[in-house]
DNA sequence: TATGATTCGGAGGGTCGTCTCCGTTTACCC
DNA sequence: GGGTAAACGGAGACGACCCTCCGAATCATA
């Protein structure tokens, strides 16, 4: 039922047009937007909403793990540059550049983390980056204080300019050229204060606080 | 009415007391809360809520407007350091510690906008920040390359990180480090990609795009 | 403490959004 | 084409929330 494979091609563009329309409306909107609404912009009855997805939650969640997908189609290129610094500028450009092209995505990861907070896809990625960010610094090019909570966070930060619309994504590049230029080992960089976080608490943050789904 | 001066002591508390109040909700549940929650929260009933503010527009409007008042408080200190590029610092760590603790701004920022465009108190900042950055960069202190908007941005983002909850506040100056060391005037600093934005730009931009307020 | 004005509390009418139900339509397969 | 299973549409029941209204409670003042 909310599979997105169904012998009839009606039912399948359905699906998958209800799923693109509802992440420009959660964008737009915010997460707890009218789905007839989001029934009107896709044109079909709200009845056909209903068939696809179960709830609000089940539709919040095939978004989640839709994106969970496309960030495993980011990895290769990130992690196949020449040298590890390299990817680490990709890392943060890409994932940058995905997140701030995905403005639904904060309050989806929210909502998904309070319906079931046990649901970790993409845990994986933890040794993946702890090795890139050891690899660049000892290369030398990444300043040594630095962890991949650190870089996870940067990126948050700079997707975050994304949801201000699509009209200002060419202008955060400028942001992201003063973070990676703040990310390089120098003479002189100015230590890091704080202990950092570990992994498992950048989770918990980026998935942390959301606004309340109305208890069922 | 929607003033806090009332000869009344319990009216006065009840009044500051749902301006705090709805802060926090606000933060925690999204700018469309239901104000009978507020009311709960509290300690008094859903017809005082409305004999403070006449809805939730006049309820927002009030909490952007104090808001806007804590910034004017900011500026002394900011503005009184011995050197133009410490006001720099001063500026990103100060308003992006303001902006952490202030996780109802956005959507409050957002929500004024969309009810009267035209309302811009703090435009008044724009030539003195713009003043601040070209004496930093006179100093040699400041790159050369960014603009009071981008400082503007800069703080925007690290700022983001306090929707993430209070107990995660303590760790964004790792962040914050990593911007002000990128802001540091050096040899072979990466020079910044696309043009940047006029301040009308970054108003617009910081008020943009929010959820809609339901059509009244 | 008594008085009068102000504020408070919370039940309830009206509105908007969610989700169901079922008669109608569409797509697939022969 | 004809037949069948699947999907569609939208009216409407239900519930949540907004905001009002007015009797009860509280505060300032003397």
């Amino acid at each position: 039922m909310s599979s997105s494979t169904s012998s009839r091609r009606d039912a399948r563009r359905n699906h998958a047009r209800l799923l693109d329309e509802a992440r420009q409306l959660f964008a737009e909107r915010g997460i707890d937007a009218p789905l007839d609404e989001l029934a009107a912009r896709a044109g079909v009855g709200a009845g056909t909403v209903y068939r696809h997805f179960a709830n609000r939650d089940a539709l919040v969640r095939e978004i989640y793990d839709a994106a969970v997908a496309e960030l495993h189609d980011l990895a290769p290129e990130i992690l196949g540059a020449q040298t590890a610094w390299r990817s680490v500028e990709l890392y943060v450009e890409r994932l940058g550049a995905w997140v701030a092209e995905s403005p639904f995505l904060p309050a989806v990861m929210r909502r998904v983390a309070e319906l079931d907070p046990s649901y970790r896809p993409g845990a994986e990625f933890e040794e993946v980056v702890n090795g890139l960010v050891a690899r660049a610094q000892s290369e030398g090019a990444l300043r040594d204080d630095v962890t991949a909570v650190d870089l996870g966070i940067l990126v948050d930060m700079l997707g975050s300019l994304g949801q201000y619309g699509r009209e200002y994504l060419p202008f955060w590049r400028r942001q992201l050229t003063i973070v990676l230029d703040g990310l390089r080992a120098r003479p002189g960089t100015t230590p890091m204060p704080a202990p950092a976080q570990a992994f498992a608490a950048f989770h918990d943050m980026s998935h942390a606080k959301g606004p309340k789904p109305a208890p069922r």
